[in-house]
RNA sequence: CCAGCUGGCCGGGCGGCCGCUGCCGGGGUUGCAGGCUUUGCGGCCGAAGCACCCGGUGGAGGAAAGUCCGGGCUCCAGGGAUCAACGGUGGCGGCUAACGGCCGCCGGGGGUGACCCCAGGGAAAGUGCCACAGAAAACAGACCGCCGGAGCGGGGCAACCCGCAAAGGCAAGGGUGAAACGGUGCGGUAAGAGCGCACCGCGUCUCCGGCAACGGAGGCGGCACGGCAAACCCCACCGGGAGCAAGACCGAAUAGGGGCGGCACGAUGCCGGGGCGACCCGGUAUCAGGCGAGAUCCAGGCCGCCGCCCGGGUUGGUUGCUCGAGGCUCGGAGCGAUCCGCGCCCAAGAUGAAUGGCCGUCGCGGAGGGGCAACUCUCCAGACAGAACCCGGCUUACAGGCCGGCUGGCAAA
RNA sequence: UGCAGGGUGGAGCAGUCCGGUCAGCUCGCGUGGUUCAUACCCAUGAGGUCGCCGGUUCGAAUCCGGCCCCUGCUA
């Protein structure tokens, strides 16, 4: 609630580069995986063959789905997400790798700094070798 | 003032930080692309492309929704006419590019009223259905009943009285049903009945008003016409199919397809070639034949046509893509929908899909508290919903608010 | 984006074209019987706003209109 002094400005992020390829998000399925209440993220180290330019960037894919909600409902959740990414992502996000939030229904109307604060853990949890932390289930609030 | 009816409109404002996208202008050192040069490395050029940077400017709705109608546009079906089949519409007149939409009027129903609702053509063209109940459910018919009284029985001296009751007459009353072959009243009668009369309803004819739907008046008929066409149907009118994932271009890749079956592969003339020759091959013309979407016809076209099966490839980019039955002001015509004229304006074009994320503040609404009051404090609420080729409608969802007109009631003048 | 098909007891389906007799079938469930006990079997019973709201009709699961939901197809 103490939300008064970062007066909801973020310091000069540039925008998000995203996925459009159906066949980049089948790759990233087969990722690291982490849970929150909020949305689901899957990670994978970009591969070495399809990479037209030299990793620059790190590169977000979101995923809505129907069942989630109505048009407007689906819009708004996709474009907080993709804030929150825009926030966190200079600071937490490696450039060589692909990104995929796929949402969740409280991802609607819940508090934008848990959002962010639940995103980068899930970025930290992700990038930690396989074995350790995959499939994990998020539990705090 | 209270209650209500109705038409139109709005769908928060301002600000801060950080972003997305279209267009315009400037830059564009390094990078990509382009041009020139070099065997090559490389070098140079210009600012006309992209990335990138700076500045300016535009950026969701009244329903963008549901996809229920009507169009534009694009491709496909070879053109036209008539019919059939199928689907849709349905009072009349008008508006419109068109509509199943809108406006005005008519008819019916509801409301004290403003006003609201109605798929509102045809049931004497035909077919079909009307369960249960009821005597009877559709050219009528008669259960109880009413009248009638041949005759029979009993009583009485008799007149006569009491009871039973056939033929025949009737459809008023009872009862059933959603609906019972006009309704109410008076006369009439043995009882009754449009049997007669009045009014209403119905049918029909004439006249008048209206473009028409229809309305009004009068005469006649004497009831003969039940309901259902959102049952088949009849009548009138309308309708080819698919849809921007239409379609076009560029690039990549694959293929320039294969197989089976059916029908038809005919006749004549001319020309050329081959052959000793019968004849063969090719071209051309006419006729015949065949072929396109259910049939027929007309004009015209094509020369093989039709059906089934198998195999292969692309899921990149550009375009279509936003100036249009467009919006606004003023004036005019019309009751109105709408139309006409002058002037002004350009108003989103995304494509894993932009038009936003976070926050502050003001104003408005509701509840509660303080204060005589102006006012002030706290809390809550702020809907329905996101362009996907574009328009005109319909339907559905919607917090709160603004403006206008009208009706009923109460009070005052 | 465009287009088809379908919603009937707990589950799967008839009935809808041609409206009353209509709400039925199989499995499942409850109770009783049979058995030492269970299953099978026999008897019996409960359970349905016919997706929702209007309209047409005397009468609607059925006919008509409008909404809601599910499934499938579509470069």
């Amino acid at each position: 609630m103490a939300r008064k002094q970062t007066d909801g400005a973020s310091r000069a992020a540039p925008g998000v580069v995203t996925l459009k390829r159906r066949s980049e998000f089948l790759r990233i399925r087969k990722g690291a995986r982490w849970a929150t209440q909020a949305f689901v993220l899957e990670a994978k180290p970009r591969s070495d063959q399809d990479r037209p330019v030299p990793a620059a960037a790190p590169r977000f894919g979101f995923t809505v789905t129907k069942q989630i909600g109505k048009a407007v409902e689906r819009n708004r959740i996709r474009r907080r997400l993709k804030a929150a990414v825009r926030n966190v992502q200079m600071d937490h996000a490696k450039r060589d790798f692909d990104y995929v939030l796929i949402a969740r229904r409280p991802a609607l109307n819940s508090a934008f700094d848990a959002l962010v604060g639940d995103l980068v853990k899930a970025l930290d949890r992700v990038h930690r070798p396989a074995g350790q932390g995959r499939r994990g289930r998020d539990v705090h609030k």
